[in-house]
RNA sequence: GCGCCUAUAGCUCAAUUGGAUAGAGCAACGGACUUCUAAUCCGUAGGUUGCAGGUUCGACUCCUGCUAGGCGUGCCA
């Protein structure tokens, strides 16, 4: 589709200018030729509205403009055109000949798993941060759907060409860990049998750090008495951080997420970054004392309030380590980054972005998108509270436990991606635990992987009558007349540029959607039609040629949103 | 108080970023398995796009003001 819009848009932008050069229409700017969808076959392929846009400056009725440009068309220079209207206000709607519709096959089946991508990215270097949950405790749901998004933008990304990478900051520094290293050793001491302890103020009291610390207590005794209590928090607080590490980069493969780089807060401050930003900030009159601590003028940037920068009593917030982090980013040379951050962080969108322009930083190099909260609700739509294992919360393991319980791990983890990737991110997300388990076409995992599974079903059962598909050079595609069998074609068009889209404005969602749509076309068609005839064999190749083609679409869609492409269900 | 997000059919959501008659699924009713997988398909219904203005040839989309819900808001990260 992208081809042919660019082909298309290169007519109508020769006619215009031919129009204009033959003094029929007056005037001084071709703007950008907008496409609009074709929502009924009756407008054609592709319909632009340009001789609306164009009324004013031409002082021109719309209609009367489509009519002026569209003579400077000749459909017999352009094989891919078939018919041009005009119709409504002014619309010009292009009829895509059937020599278009092959040409799609044609490349689809070249192309295989690599059609729907482009290198619009130019090889430039890319990364999103995300999850970056604090090593406190296993992976809420919420950084379940983090990860599947950051996953799949990572994807989408790649396929139009970008080289894009995933990392995860681990916030291994500041008052948290330190709560967590009290927390274990506070759960170390009662599994010792010590008595009269309490998790301190803001630290973790869930199961996973009673379990953790009972394991060392059992293994290891009384060991760790002898040593002074700060020492011993601060060896509890490192152990905890790394088996808490451990589990949820467990729980991120478990669901298909691999990281390609892991960094460290810890690190950073090590690096004496986060002194050289405070630095920097200094000699810029960014900063100030009061109140026994050193502010930040957020306010120059517009934003409401100041904000601390380093604590009274001497230690850094957050933000100091977390502004040095995206300096470092810059320097590794990424040419844009994108935060994917929880809800309970909108607070710091605006502030982040104003480090990064103290910095000096270009203005959009920095991307921050919210991911929004998840709620589990029931067929009926209310929310459901499930059994918390381990704690005050569930996590992304107890959700695929439970998803797995009924449909088994594969297909968990296919439906709880798809379930965060079908909505927009800014949304509000209501995962009906219901619908995840049904195994009908309610289920749109189900029935997007099912049309692949058909698919595929249908290769073998022709192997078994003996039917060997022919290649596309010697299948008669002309054989191709139904009118569902163009709109599948159509629909495989639209693939590419609906990756493009979904890549550049961040919207994974269109993905699952678009293979809803296209499952949506094919099924119908499936019980309609047979492909496999042996009665009419020149039918069944061109058949043949379109269903592998659907097939590659599907599975090149499934894949960019890390879900499998089953071949039998 | 201020900021961000959300509001579309009874329910859950789309609408290619300002285009033509706002589309799907679910829920309801009826129908299709000697035919490549019935986890599928076919048919019937539903709308003042939260409210009020504005911009535009044209608005679910942009602007202003309301209303309702969610989240955030100077020494947690």
């Amino acid at each position: 589709m992208d081809t042919i819009k660019t082909e298309v848009h290169n007519i109508l932008e020769g006619a215009i200018h031919a129009a204009v050069a033959a003094e029929e229409l007056a005037i001084s700017e071709v703007p950008d030729i907008p496409f609009s969808p074709t929502k009924t076959p009756e407008h054609g392929d592709i319909a632009t509205p340009i001789a609306l846009g164009l009324a004013k400056q031409a002082r021109m009725a719309p209609r009367k403009i489509a009519e002026i440009i569209v003579t400077h068309i000749d459909l017999d220079a352009h094989p891919n055109l078939r018919q041009i209207d005009i119709a409504g206000a002014g619309f010009i709607n292009i009829h895509l000949s059937d020599n278009w519709l092959y040409d799609t096959l044609h490349t689809i089946t070249a192309m295989q798993a690599a059609y729907g991508t482009c290198d619009k990215g130019a090889g430039k270097p890319l990364q999103i941060e995300f999850v970056s949950a604090n090593p406190t405790g296993p992976l809420n749901i919420v950084s379940g759907r983090a990860a599947a998004v950051g996953d799949t933008l990572i994807n989408l990304l790649n396929a139009i060409g970008y080289k894009a990478i995933r990392e995860y900051y681990v916030n291994d520094a500041g008052g948290q860990v330190e709560r967590l290293g009290e927390s274990i050793d506070v759960r170390y001491r009662q599994a010792l049998g010590e008595e009269g302890l309490e998790i301190p103020e803001g630290g973790y009291q869930g199961e996973y750090l009673q379990e953790f610390a009972q394991t060392i207590a059992d293994t290891e005794a009384d060991t760790y008495l002898q040593l002074k209590t700060n020492e011993r928090v601060a060896y509890f607080r490192d152990k905890g951080i790394a088996h808490i590490l451990a589990q949820q980069k467990t729980s991120l493969e478990r669901f298909g997420v691999n990281f390609d780089v892991w960094s460290s807060e810890k690190a950073v401050r090590d690096s004496g970054k986060p002194e050289e930003i405070i630095q920097v900030f200094r000699e810029k009159a960014y900063l100030y004392e009061a109140e026994g601590a050193t502010w930040f003028r957020m306010t120059d940037f517009g934003d409401d309030k100041d904000c601390v920068v380093i604590r009274s009593n001497g230690e850094y917030t957050y933000f100091v380590p977390d502004a040095a982090y995206h300096r470092d980013k810059f320097d590794r040379g990424f040419t844009k980054v994108i935060d994917l951050l929880g809800p309970d962080h909108q607070g710091h969108i605006t502030r982040l972005k104003n480090f990064v322009k103290a910095l000096g930083l270009p203005d959009d190099w920095l991307e921050i998108s919210i991911i929004q909260q998840v709620n589990l609700v029931d067929a009926e739509g209310k929310r459901v509270d499930m059994s918390k294992r381990s704690g005050q919360f569930l996590t992304l393991d107890d959700l695929i436990d439970e998803l797995a319980e009924t449909v088994g791990e594969q297909f968990a983890v296919d439906v709880a991606r798809y379930f965060f990737l079908m909505r927009a991110n800014s949304t509000h997300l209501d995962f009906n635990m219901e619908l995840a388990v049904t195994h009908a076409s309610e289920n749109p995992v189900f029935y997007i992987q099912y049309a692949h599974a058909r698919c595929y079903s249908i290769f073998e059962q022709g192997d078994e009558q003996g039917i060997t598909p022919k290649p596309i050079e010697e299948a008669s595609l002309k054989q191709l007349t139904e009118p569902m069998e163009h709109e599948l074609i159509r629909k495989l068009a639209e693939f590419p540029s609906t990756v493009l889209l979904s890549a550049e404005t961040r919207e994974a969602h269109r993905i699952p959607h678009y293979l809803y749509e296209l499952s949506g076309i094919f099924h119908p068609y499936y019980n309609q039609h047979r492909v496999l005839d042996l009665t009419d064999m020149e039918k069944t190749h061109a058949r043949l040629i379109l269903i592998q083609c659907v097939q590659s679409v599907l599975k090149n869609g499934l894949t960019l949103l890390g879900i499998s492409a089953p071949e039998s269900m």
